[in-house]
DNA sequence: GATCCACGGGAATACACGGATG
DNA sequence: CATCCGTGTATTCCCGTGGATC
C-alpha cells in the first residue's frame, strides 16, 4: 500500500465517506509499475534487449499474447524504467556497419492505435524521440520520413510498437517494412495479439493469459489503493477473475464499473448487484477499452451519446441517427453520424443485430448494442471533460 | 517582418450502387 | 419492383506549416 492511499484512508474518517479513492488505480487502460505476476515474461524480453547492455543492438522482435494479458502493462513499466534516469550502461553502441561509436539508444513506446498511418506513426516515434514538438499539419510524410532519419543518425532507439494487427491498426510486417529505412538504427519490437507469419523477426515471446490467482491479486491490489477500505472482498475478486478468465482488461473493467454503480447508490461497499451490474456492462468479448478512448474526438462523442439513448431511439440505424443528431452536443451531419455508426459497426465497438420484424418492407433494419465497457467508458470520458 | 497562399494529411461529407425483403 | 438498409469511395472541408511575396 502507497503513502497516498494510506493518508486518503484516513482522510475518510473526517466524513469524507468516498467509496472510490482513485480512479485511475481501476482504470484497465493505466498501467502500474510493477505489473504482478509477469517476472518470467520480464526476464524474456530483457534476454532479448540483453545485447543493449553490451553496446549492441539487438535483432527485431515481437511479443504476442491475448488480450488482457499485460503486454502493454510489461512493455509501459519496463521502458519507462529504460528510459528513466536510472538505467546508464557502460557502453556506447557499436553499428553493424560502422565501428563508430554512437550515444546509447532511445527506448520509445509508441501505439498504432493512435498511429495508425505512415504519417502518423513517423510522427508519433519522432515526438518520442525529441523534445521539441513535432508539426501536425503542413508537412509531408516525406519531410518527417528524413527528419527522424536525422534524428535517428544521432541516436539510434528500440522502439516498441503496440497493438500490431489489430483490426484498425497496421500488420507487424507493415510496420517493418516502414522501419526499413533506419536499419542498424533501431531495434523493433512488436506487440499483437496473434504470433509473427514467416521467418521475421528472430525473436519471439508469448505471454500467455493471467491465472486465476494472479488475476486475483491484481484486483485486490488495484481494488485496495483505488476504494475505501473493505469495500471489494476477497470472495468477489475471486468472483470476478473466474469470470474474466484471464482477462485483467475486462476483470478490473468489471470492477470499475461494479464500483461506479455503488458510488451512484451512494453505497459503501461493493453489493453483489453492483458486481453483476459491472460484469454486465463489459460484454463478452468486448472491444477494449485503451481503442475506444483513442478513437478520434467526434466518434467518442457519438459513443458518449449512444449511451444516453433510449430503447427506442436505438431501434435502428436510422433512428439512431436521427436521435443523435438532434443532440445540441453533436454538430455533425446526419450522414457523418451514420456512417461513424457503421464503421464502429465494422469494427466491432458496436454490434448492428438484424430485427427480424415484418410490418414495414425494405431490408429489415438492425439496433446498435454497445460492445465496449460502457459505465468505464462513460465515467473516464465525463472526467476528462 | 508582416501577410499571403499553396500544400499535405486527416476528418467530414456526399453520393452512388449493391443487397434484402414484402 | 418499390423500398429501405449497408458499404465503398470520391469529394470537400479544415487546419497548421512553411515558403513566397510584399
Amino acid at each position: 500500500m502507497d503513502i497516498d492511499t494510506r493518508i486518503r484512508r484516513r482522510e475518510r474518517r473526517g466524513g469524507n465517506h468516498r467509496l472510490i479513492l482513485e480512479y485511475q488505480a481501476l482504470n484497465p487502460v493505466a498501467h502500474i509499475e510493477e505489473p504482478p505476476g509477469r517476472g518470467p515474461v520480464l526476464e524474456r524480453v530483457l534476454d532479448y534487449l540483453d545485447p543493449v547492455f553490451d553496446g549492441r543492438f539487438p535483432a527485431d522482435a515481437a511479443l504476442w499474447g491475448p488480450p488482457g494479458s499485460g503486454k502493454s502493462a510489461v512493455i509501459t513499466a519496463l521502458f519507462q524504467r529504460l528510459s528513466g534516469p536510472v538505467f546508464r550502461p557502460q557502453a556506447g553502441i557499436q553499428t553493424t556497419t560502422r565501428a563508430q561509436t554512437v550515444e546509447t539508444p532511445s527506448f520509445v513506446h509508441v501505439d498504432t492505435r493512435a498511429a495508425a498511418s505512415e504519417f502518423q506513426l513517423y510522427h508519433e516515434t519522432l515526438s518520442a524521440l525529441t523534445d521539441e514538438s513535432v508539426p501536425e499539419h503542413g508537412v509531408s510524410t516525406e519531410d518527417l520520413l528524413s527528419r527522424l532519419r536525422s534524428q535517428l543518425a544521432e541516436q539510434g532507439a528500440i522502439v516498441a510498437v503496440d497493438h500490431v494487427g489489430e483490426p484498425r491498426t497496421m500488420t507487424a510486417e507493415t510496420v517493418r517494412e516502414l522501419f526499413e529505412p533506419f536499419d542498424h538504427l533501431v531495434s523493433l519490437l512488436t506487440i499483437g495479439r496473434s504470433p509473427p507469419e514467416g521467418d521475421w523477426p528472430t525473436t519471439v515471446i508469448e505471454i500467455p493469459a493471467y491465472g486465476q490467482q494472479v488475476l486475483i491479486d491484481i484486483l485486490m491490489t488495484r481494488g485496495s489503493s483505488g476504494l475505501a477500505a473493505n469495500a471489494f472482498s476477497h470472495s468477489q475478486a475471486r468472483t470476478l477473475a473466474a469470470w474474466a478468465s484471464g482477462n485483467a482488461h475486462d476483470a478490473l473493467a468489471a470492477l470499475f464499473g461494479a464500483a461506479v454503480v455503488a458510488n451512484r447508490e451512494g453505497r459503501e461497499r461493493l453489493s453483489t448487484q453492483d458486481l453483476e451490474r459491472g460484469m454486465d456492462a463489459v460484454p463478452q468479448p468486448s472491444a477494449s477499452l485503451g481503442w475506444v478512448l483513442t478513437l478520434p474526438e467526434n466518434r467518442q462523442l457519438v459513443l458518449r451519446e449512444l449511451l444516453n439513448l433510449s430503447e427506442t431511439d436505438r431501434q435502428s440505424v436510422t433512428a439512431t441517427t436521427e436521435a443523435l443528431a438532434d443532440r445540441p452536443t453533436i454538430d455533425l451531419s446526419p450522414g457523418t453520424i451514420r456512417r461513424f455508426l457503421y464503421e464502429l459497426a465494422e469494427d466491432g465497438i458496436v454490434e448492428r443485430i438484424q430485427a427480424e420484424r415484418s410490418d414495414r418492407q425494405g431490408r429489415p433494419p438492425s439496433r446498435l448494442e454497445p460492445r465496449f465497457p460502457t459505465l468505464v467508458f462513460e465515467q473516464l470520458y465525463d472526467m476528462q471533460g
